[in-house]
RNA sequence: GCUCCGGUAGUGUAGUCAGGUCAAUCAUUCCGGCCUUUCGAGCCGAAGACUCGGGUUCAAAUCCCGACCGGAGCACCA
């Protein structure tokens, strides 16, 4: 019977099972229909609460893009709360930048994920507390008075410390002295009780808060005593009821560790989905802090430079929160470590800017030329080449620039055309001769058509990622400030500011 | 050293849980052609991948074992 089938070929199978169950033909089919967007998250039926977590020591970047945009994509889909939670509960290692709130929620809101809800942990480590404590009373977590080196020591050979078996009583106590300053900096530690034994070293005996006497930078020296991450994140997931968390994968030994936080309190632990390390190519790793560093050194001009993967960077570069929500959501929430590429970036944003972008003349490397013969004054150039919406007028005449790249290697009898202008002859070095202004000239002829900027042109200086280029452009772009346009045989540029020379920031080609 | 995770075209990604129509999806990139008064856009075409080795099975990208490669954690950082 079996080998009757496996002779037969897929299309006999399908007959077959059409006349005996045609309900699973059904079902074989649908089970093709690739799925669009982001892969469904299990349990998010009824609607979801989710937050990113960032550590307010920085403006976002490209990496934090992704966090705030797939959360925030989900919260979309599902319905429910999208929370901001700022992580500052490190005043001296991590410590916080005051203007980095802000910052999250400015860019937030460009990349269209406005939070429902915005939460600062140092402003609620008071709330922390109670629940120490109540941790200390049901035997989850003890004072360890150990200095850091003699508790790996012990962890690592997973003995306990002579703390973890202190009596309530105890534990009480010495959580008061670290609350009230009888013990000081580096002398106690509360950590939560997990497994002395655990196999991975990792999650044994955790620290959840420990003493530090340096002022916070929002909420000064209200608290001596502060928690740490797993602390603070599992406390304040359970607070917020969050449903589901999306972490990276270096924090994957966090959802181990606050489970037994969790356990100990009864408390049921949201669903996790982790993600991989994110490389660009263009950028190679960064990290907040060493961006941080570079700045204060002078190698930037500050967190916009569009040089650098930060959001607002390249928001002044006029890419757009839609490209960057698309590009986002298409790299999806896989666990492996990916290095991407700016260019599928690029070509998102191009797509969407294209259409919108009117196209202007810039000249790099300008050269004056002189254009012997009767040419017109001015010539009207089209704002856009396939949609229709007007023109732009151009003073023209007898004296242009063009790019000193498009003169060399041509010389005397060479001919080409300038673009919406007319066809010449180069007679000289920086010497031409009208020939006609007739487009069809150059098109029976196939002439090089380059373009060119008029002698009224504007000083312009294009700050880009890779390279500043210096040049002239046509006067109109001073009515383009903060707008995208396209620079024709450059690329596409957000006019910066206005000025002399005028900045624009250069996005991709 | 201990522990955890991953490996599909150049880059990402779908498919892996529930093995079969997967000679493998989509996007980007690259190449060729067409079109175009931009080196942009558009159109057409092409190239390009299941890390390796065993095993299970009629059948393996998919399940199991091992190797290799890559990433991460073992903080009084986030």
């Amino acid at each position: 019977m079996l080998k009757e089938i496996a002779g037969q070929s897929p299309q006999q199978w399908e007959k077959r099972l059409e006349q005996l169950a045609p309900e699973l033909l059904e079902e074989l089919e649908e089970k093709k229909e690739p799925v669009k967007g982001l892969p469904a998250l299990p349990g998010a039926d009824g609607g979801v609460v989710m937050r990113f977590a960032p550590n307010p020591n920085g403006p976002p970047t490209l990496g934090s893009a992704r966090g705030i945009i797939i959360n925030s994509e989900y919260v979309k889909k599902y319905g429910g709360k999208f929370l901001i939670r700022f992580d500052d509960t490190d005043p001296v290692k991590k410590r916080p930048m005051p203007e980095a709130y802000g910052w999250y929620l400015e860019d937030c809101e460009w990349l269209l994920a406005r939070p429902d809800q915005v939460i600062t942990a140092s402003e609620r480590v008071g709330q922390y507390y109670p629940i120490a404590e109540e941790l200390i009373r049901r035997g989850g977590a003890y004072v360890c008075q150990c200095n850091q080196e003699q508790f790996k020591a012990l962890k690592d050979a997973a003995t306990a410390c002579p703390h973890r078996d202190q009596s309530l009583e105890e534990n009480m106590e010495l959580w008061r002295m670290m609350l009230d300053g009888r013990l000081g900096e580096g002398e106690a530690v509360l950590r939560i009780k997990t497994d002395i034994k655990h196999r991975d070293p990792a999650i044994r005996d955790w620290a959840a808060f420990r003493i530090v006497t340096t002022p916070h930078p929002i909420v000064g020296d209200r608290y001596r005593v502060w928690p740490l991450l797993d602390f603070e994140s599992a406390v304040e997931d359970h607070l917020q009821q969050v449903t589901h968390i999306l972490r990276g994968k270096d924090l994957m030994d966090s959802e181990t560790r606050q489970r037994y936080l969790y356990q100990h309190m009864g408390w049921t632990y949201p669903r996790v989905v982790h993600w991989g390390r994110i490389k660009i190519h263009q950028f190679g790793s960064f990290s907040t802090s060493k961006l941080r560093k570079a700045i204060e050194a002078g190698e930037y001009t500050g967190w916009d430079d569009p040089r650098l993967p930060t959001v607002r960077a390249v928001r002044r570069r006029g890419l757009r929160a839609d490209a960057l929500r698309k590009f986002m959501v298409e790299l999806g929430v896989g666990e492996t470590d990916i290095s991407i590429s700016m260019d599928t970036i690029y070509a998102e944003n191009r797509k969407l800017v294209d259409p919108e972008a009117d196209r202007r003349f810039f000249v790099w490397d300008p050269v004056e030329i002189s254009i012997a013969g009767a040419v017109p004054d001015r010539v009207e150039a089209p704002l856009h080449p396939t949609i229709k919406r007007g023109v732009r007028s151009l003073t023209a005449g007898n004296r242009v620039f063009v790019c000193r790249s498009d003169l060399e290697g041509r010389s005397s009898g060479d001919r080409l055309r300038l673009k919406d202008f007319c066809n010449v002859e180069i007679v000289g070095p920086k010497e031409a001769r009208l020939i006609d202004l007739d487009p069809d000239t150059a098109r029976k002829q196939r002439l090089p058509i380059i373009h060119w900027a008029p002698p009224d042109s504007l000083a312009v200086k294009v700050l880009g990622p890779e390279r500043t280029d210096t040049g002239v452009a046509e006067p109109g772009i001073a009515c383009d400030l903060n707008r995208v346009v396209q620079f024709e045989r450059y690329g596409f540029v957000r006019i910066d500011s206005l000025g002399n020379p005028i900045t624009a920031c250069f996005a991709h080609r």
